[in-house]
RNA sequence: GCCACGGUAGUGUAGCAUGGUUAGCACUAGGGACUGUGGAUCCCUUAGCCCGAGUUCAAAUCUCGGCCGUGGCCCCA
């Protein structure tokens, strides 16, 4: 083949197109009942809005060039960082919250494998300038909304808390922290067991350190053991700040477990974490993630607490897919109008055009006779056909076979009221 | 960036180990017959060895490289 698709990118066809959109407009219509106003940034970026905010090394994942203006520019590798760096621009002064959502398509360079592509989309949000527990709870929760609206039954929510950490770590005279959360979230505890000799920490404090990253399950219990863990002050005070987190979910019926092991390896973070996994997925099984940050002063903007997350709307169709779930409406199945001969193809277009101000309506355009012209109708799951010809006009319902002559007048009560 | 497996009409496949006919079959699509009522039957047509190099008298078949696909590793903002 001549011409191809570039590799990681794929065609949607209609057949999987009518699940994309309906998935998206069940997403989208769960965000703006949360009072989210949509945003869209542009699909390419200057390149240092993103290594501002992940660091030069990520470059290697991105998709980069340079325009005839000699800018240094990407494609959007995902949408924190744009829709923060507009919130800094132009919503600052905005009343606070601001509640922003999007779904967009973005793109990485990477090997592709299953539910990872080189352009995939996202879906999420950011709820910007609210510091409270009550925010990161309506966060989470409006996650979990979305994933029961969908009826999604294969997904396990886990939070878990980078502030606590971000303490502890400071306790044990650790302020250079980035590494340490990476090796927390890649589960290397070795090499954390190494690095925490090298600053000389203590036995018994090594031994708490993974006590605590390894806690995980029942949120009374480990909330409980975590207090029991610690005498610090600062660390009692941040977890009484996510117990109160979890009370408000717990309140709504959200079904999570903690999971202080969740380090989201990322700088900006700065206390509440959650990922959501659906097992069935394998690999690449994370299809939501999200957590409290802090960027606008990265982008030259006051300092600002947020709190957001995205799905990965591709995993995501994935995981419906896995777990039997239907996507994709009842779909009206149309009236396929043909005319017997050439004679009757202008009033059979009149009648077209009549039916399609009230139903789905497709005309026979290839002049086939009639027999192959119902064949192809019945194929492309129409409900009627409507067959003019002479001075009669004939309805038939493609699935009961059964056909009467009708009166023009009478076409759209027929159609309507469901003829037999 | 690394590893495994794979790549034959639009789709699914046979052929490949043992190189040698005109690369076969099914479905789909287009056309026709059955001369205005279908999902049938019959006939016809379009269309293929991923790309390149090598070995050889001869490559779909063997070798190497690339590309693409699937899955895994790394990574995952």
């Amino acid at each position: 083949m001549e011409f191809t698709r570039p590799r990681g990118t794929r065609d949607f066809f209609p057949e999987e197109m009518e699940k994309r959109r309906w998935v998206e407009a069940k997403i989208r219509n769960t965000f703006e009942n949360f009072s989210y106003g949509e945003i869209l940034t542009p699909t390419f970026e200057h390149i240092n809005l993103i290594t501002a905010k992940s660091g030069e090394d990520i470059v290697e994942h991105l998709y980069t060039f340079v325009d005839r203006g000699k800018r240094k520019l990407v494609l959007r590798p995902e949408l924190t960082a744009p829709v923060m760096r507009a919130y800094v621009n132009e919503l600052q002064s905005q009343a606070k919250p601001v509640k922003l959502y999007y779904i967009a398509n973005c793109f990485r360079y990477e090997r592709p494998q299953s539910g990872r592509y080189r352009e995939f989309w996202q879906a999420g949000i950011e709820l910007i300038g609210s510091p409270g527990a009550e925010a990161e709870a309506e966060v989470i929760a409006l996650a979990y909304t979305i994933l029961k609206n969908l009826n999604l039954k294969d997904f396990t929510m886990h939070i878990g808390n980078i502030g606590l950490l971000r303490k502890f770590l400071k306790n044990l005279g650790i302020t250079e922290q980035s590494n340490f959360l990476a090796l927390i979230d890649k589960k290397e505890h070795d090499e954390l067991e190494k690095q925490l000799k090298f600053y000389g920490v203590k036995a018994e404090d090594r031994k708490l350190f993974f006590k605590i990253i390894s806690l995980k399950g029942n949120t009374r219990e480990t909330v409980a053991r975590v207090r029991e863990l610690f005498q610090d002050r600062e660390i009692l005070k941040e977890m009484d700040r996510f117990e109160e987190t979890l009370n408000y979910i717990d309140n709504l019926g959200v079904d999570y477990s903690v999971n202080f092991g969740i380090a989201r390896g990322l700088d900006y973070y700065t206390g509440m974490v959650f990922e959501i996994y659906a097992q069935k997925l394998g690999a690449e099984k994370q299809i939501c993630g999200g957590g409290s940050y802090s960027l606008t002063e990265t982008f030259g903007g006051k300092a600002t607490p947020t709190c957001g997350f995205a799905i990965g709307f591709d995993r995501l169709i994935l995981a419906l897919d896995k777990d039997g779930v239907k996507a994709g409406s009842d779909n009206d199945h149309g009236v396929y109008v043909i005319p017997v001969s050439q004679e009757f193809i202008a009033y059979a277009m009149k009648i077209t055009s009549d039916i399609r101000e009230y139903k789905v309506c497709e005309m026979e355009l290839k002049r086939r006779k009639l027999g192959k012209a119902l064949s192809y109708a019945s194929k492309k799951g129409f409900e009627y056909a409507v067959i003019v010809g002479e001075e009669k006009i004939s309805l038939k319902n493609l699935i009961s076979k059964e056909q009467v002559e009708i009166d023009i007048s009478k076409m759209k009560t027929s159609l309507n009221t469901g003829h037999r």
